[in-house]
DNA sequence: CAGGATATCCTTTTT
DNA sequence: GGATATCCTG
């Protein structure tokens, strides 16, 4: 791989605080990981010293990927990679406080949806009914309607710079109710995360945030910060810090792509760096690799169409292999959005099977499917015509950036038995809806299904929390209905797209029962139909062929913003149409009704900008390799009845056409070759086990996303992990609980919100005994620690990479080191997939000091469980890595069966009624 | 061309 | 129910 000398410049800058200004396509995550690779050859420097953020968890995954092969290409060693940090803020934040602060252990994270159940259930004492707006029509907030705005008013008073003086008093007095609700249920949110990891941090004068000081900036020497023009203030906030220990930092973005403003987002921090930061050195990677000279101008032209004062100079300059033709950019308007549809199939049509060459040295390909993207300012309203014209054809597509769950018949159907719960509807209109959704074959006995759901109305306020469960009803009616992937009418290909459906919604009452667990059985009932039709269809994505770990050769429907950092060698950008791409300001009840703009910095961020809209119209046109085609079509109302601006920009450069002229037959042809990647497999180590017990059980867990109902002793089992983690992070920096400390533990971590009160009781006593049992039976070995939850991975290779935490590594009297996993319970688990599962974690020791441990061992912390220990054997060692492989390559070929017939697998599995009768027991 | 009346909208998405 | 774009009117 040879690079450029900007490029190289960037690799090479290793001592001095660094910004790399990546335009489009100029081989970023390839100089970020390259430069990681190089790092890790600096004398001293330790994987365990390099942080790398990123925005996504995909991005994530990518770079950790590019920066293994890169580190195997500079010959360096992989030892220890594991130690190093590559993902979010977000990640990296929990992870500090859930290493560092035993408070926190015990702590869960509220997701986007989670979050808002909880302010919604809570509402009066969240703050949402009390947190005043400056409307006269609407005094505060509202339950329900108004519970997602007052979620951007939480973030934004904790992640943007807000004059607080300017803040009305009642709106901080919520706020404060808010932060301390979400304290009492020990949960965080994802503001809460980074803000009290950056508290801590920040906290100069505090002992205990000292000590965590000491020990996250000891270590750190490199901070990589990706995407950094989208960084908001409390983001920025957390780099300070993480950086005033003087560690190195590099900062990577682009200015012009900014497209997530109306999170908070803030460009100045990129177009200011170097002011703000000692010594800075700025490299600008501006040759564009990726796409031809003609996307690379029209590209410029839309930047350059930005107010020259907000950008940083640069001159994108198209360096790649790509050819540009006349013809392949293209500017078209049609009367009507079908002939705009039915243009571009027949324009995907015209384009297949052309040669196209990915690499300056690759061979030339037959464009397929999967190489055209069509990217829309908006799927919900504008991709319908579209995807009707696709379907009438019969071309595949796969449709992103769409909550469509709740559309589709059988979400439908499965929607109507909550409100026959409710009392909304009769049985027929349930029968109805499930026959005509087609999920079970007509004629089945409803008997026994509706009496599955009469058990269900009957329960009386009062009953046991477990026993309305919400998930266990929707399982059993599965079951009574003989609902599996064998029975449901049609091809197994739609049984399993149906099954990818009712697995989402399994997600879905997990989602809402994690919240509403504990709420009486008719309230409850009532407040799941509620949020069935009010709120979830905004939260959950529709499946389609994009599923699992296989590749589908489709064509891809997405938003702009789910496109970035993709490329394609044909993109379409259609429905360019003035109010929709630049989208008009939007009306209602908004931020500001909150919080006055003069309190936050930069208020347009949050409205929404021309320039904004520029540039995700620049994002756009970059994303492709060499044709491009812009378009226009009148949309339903006179709103949209005329072009957008960008068609005209788009029209007046000199490398678009404006008419478009088929090929001719003439043309040469190849066969469709989809682009071909493996895709990167990465397993957690409880997955796997699921795996080796059954496949086929791991599948409907984990691909289809069925969740096995809310146990209400759940917690228990962590809160005893938690409880010993700390006793040996304790040990490690000098200091041994002992037996007197047990009761301190157990109110420390141990949390089982699920739990009904004599339950929890239970559970507190058989904790303490169990912490006693250990520190009796093992208390003269904790300072022999070596690690406690210990980060570990194991590359088996061919992209499958499984990571993990091991409960315990120490040392023995005989100076063997042993690899401990604790059980909390004595659940059965088959013998021979206990040994897989640590010599999984043997081989990632191995990974991590470079010897395989002596031993491994299952330290049963239950009274009449069995602890075991062995000897770790180095064929097995290979056996075991062959097995892993071997399900990676199972995952990517879809190859998940289930067991030839009822074995013991099943006879513990909670999903098995999902996969055979229990008849055939 | 200014200003009032009317029609139409109420994204985008990551953690 | 509020904000905005565009239409309409003089």
């Amino acid at each position: 791989m040879s690079y450029t000398s900007s490029q190289r410049a960037a690799i090479e800058c290793v001592d001095r605080n660094l910004q790399i200004v990546a335009c489009a396509g100029s081989g970023k995550t390839d100089v970020v990981s390259r430069r990681i690779a190089e790092l890790l050859l600096v004398p001293g420097v330790e994987p365990a010293n390099i942080v790398a953020f990123t925005f996504t968890d995909k991005a994530a995954a990518e770079l950790k990927d590019r920066v293994l092969r890169r580190v195997q290409d500079a010959g360096g060693s992989t030892l220890g990679l594991a130690e190093m940090f590559i993902g979010t803020m977000h990640a990296y934040c929990l992870d500090v406080l859930q290493r560092h602060v035993p408070e926190t252990f015990r702590y869960r994270v509220l997701s986007d949806v989670t979050n808002r159940l909880f302010i919604d259930r809570h509402s009066k004492e969240a703050g949402l009914t009390s947190c005043p707006t400056r409307l006269a029509s609407t005094p505060t907030l509202y339950r329900y309607r108004d519970s997602r705005l007052y979620q951007q008013v939480l973030s934004v008073l904790r992640e943007d710079e807000v004059d607080d003086a300017a803040v009305p008093d009642q709106v901080w007095d919520s706020f404060a109710q808010y932060i301390r609700l979400l304290g009492k249920a020990s949960y965080f949110d994802y503001t809460q995360m980074i803000l009290t990891a950056v508290e801590l941090l920040e906290d100069v004068d505090d002992e205990r945030g000292r000590a965590i000081r000491d020990h996250v900036l000891g270590a750190l020497k490199y901070l990589v910060v990706d995407e950094y023009q989208d960084v908001n203030p409390l983001q920025e906030r957390l780099i300070r810090a993480l950086t005033s220990g003087g560690s190195n930092l590099c900062v990577v973005g682009d200015d012009d792509q900014t497209i997530y403003q109306w999170r908070g987002s803030e460009v100045s921090n990129i177009l200011t760096f170097a002011q703000r930061y000692e010594g800075v050195e700025t490299v600008v990677l501006d040759d564009n690799f990726r796409s031809s000279k003609g996307v690379v101008d029209l590209g410029r032209t839309v930047a350059e169409s930005l107010p020259a004062g907000a950008r940083l100079a640069k001159t994108m300059t198209a360096a790649g292999h790509q050819q540009w033709q006349r013809g392949d950019l293209l500017a078209l308007t049609f009367d009507s959005p079908q002939a705009e549809a039915s243009w571009i199939c027949d324009r995907m049509v015209e384009l297949r099977g052309v040669p196209f060459v990915d690499g300056p040295d690759a061979a030339a390909r037959g464009l397929s499917w999967s190489d055209f993207a069509v990217l829309y300012r908006s799927v919900a309203k504008d991709a319908d015509p579209l995807v009707d014209e696709l379907r009438r054809r019969d071309i595949p597509y796969v449709v992103k950036g769409l909550n469509r769950l709740f559309h589709s018949a059988e979400i439908a159907a499965v929607v109507t038995v909550f409100a026959y719960l409710v009392g909304e509807v009769g049985s027929e209109t349930v029968q109805s809806a499930w026959e005509n959704a087609e999920i079970v074959p007509s004629g089945r006995d409803w008997k026994s299904a509706f009496g599955v759901l009469e058990t269900a109305r009957a329960i009386k306020a009062g009953a046991r929390w477990g026993v309305y469960n919400i998930q266990r009803l929707y399982l059993d009616l599965l079951a009574a209905l003989e609902v599996r992937e064998d029975t449901i009418p049609g091809t197994p290909a739609r049984a399993e797209l149906v099954f990818y459906q009712l697995g989402k919604f399994s997600q879905a009452i997990s989602d809402f029962e994690e919240i509403h667990f504990q709420s009486a059985p008719a309230a409850k009932y009532r407040a799941f139909r509620d949020w069935l039709t009010h709120q979830a269809p905004d939260y959950y994505a529709e499946s389609d062929a994009d599923v699992g770990y296989a590749q589908p050769d489709a064509v891809v429907i997405s938003t702009v913003h789910q496109a970035k950092g993709m490329q394609y060698p044909a993109v379409f950008v259609p429905c360019l149409r003035r109010n929709r791409f630049p989208s008009k300001r939007h009306g209602g009840v908004g931020l500001f009704h909150v919080i006055p703009d003069v309190a936050v910095a930069q208020p347009d961020r949050y409205r929404g900008t021309v320039e904004d809209e520029t540039r995700l119209f620049y994002v756009a046109v970059t994303r492709s390799q060499k044709y491009l085609a812009m378009s226009f079509s009148p949309g339903g109302n006179q709103l949209f009845a005329r072009p957008s601006d960008f068609m005209r920009l788009a029209s007046t450069n000199q490398h678009v056409s404006t008419k478009h002229t088929w090929l001719g037959p003439s043309i040469q042809r190849l066969a469709p070759t989809p682009r071909r990647a493996t895709p990167q497999v990465t397993l957690t180590f409880s997955e796997l086990k699921y795996f080796f017990d059954c496949p086929y059980q791991f599948k409907i867990r984990f691909l289809y996303g069925f969740n096995p109902p809310l146990h209400e002793a759940l917690g228990y089992g962590k809160g005893l992990h938690d409880a010993l983690a700390e006793v040996h992070k304790r040990a490690l920096d000098g200091v041994l609980l002992t037996t007197a400390d047990v009761e301190d533990l157990v109110d420390r971590h141990l949390h089982t919100p699920y739990a009904y009160p004599a339950l929890r009781e239970n559970l507190v006593q058989s904790a303490r005994a169990a912490l006693e049992r250990y520190f009796d039976a093992h208390g003269r070995e904790i300072p022999n620690t070596i690690h406690s939850e210990k980060q570990i991975q194991v590359h088996l290779g061919e992209g499958v990479v499984v990571d993990g935490r091991v409960d315990l590594i120490r040392r023995l009297d005989t100076d063997e080191v042993a690899v401990v996993d604790f059980k909390s319970t004595e659940r059965a688990q088959p013998e021979d997939v206990t040994r897989d599962q640590l010599h999984v974690y043997a081989l990632g020791y191995e990974e991590l000091v470079g010897e395989s441990p002596d031993l491994i061992e299952v330290l049963n912390l239950d009274d009449k469980g069995k602890s075991t220990r062995e000897e770790v054997e180095a064929p097995l060692l290979a056996a075991v890595r062959h097995r892993v492989l071997e399900a990676g390559n199972q995952l990517r070929a879809n190859d998940l069966p289930r067991h030839q017939s009822w074995c013991r697998a099943c006879d513990k599995c909670d999903v098995a009624d999902l996969c055979r009768s229990r008849r055939d027991a």
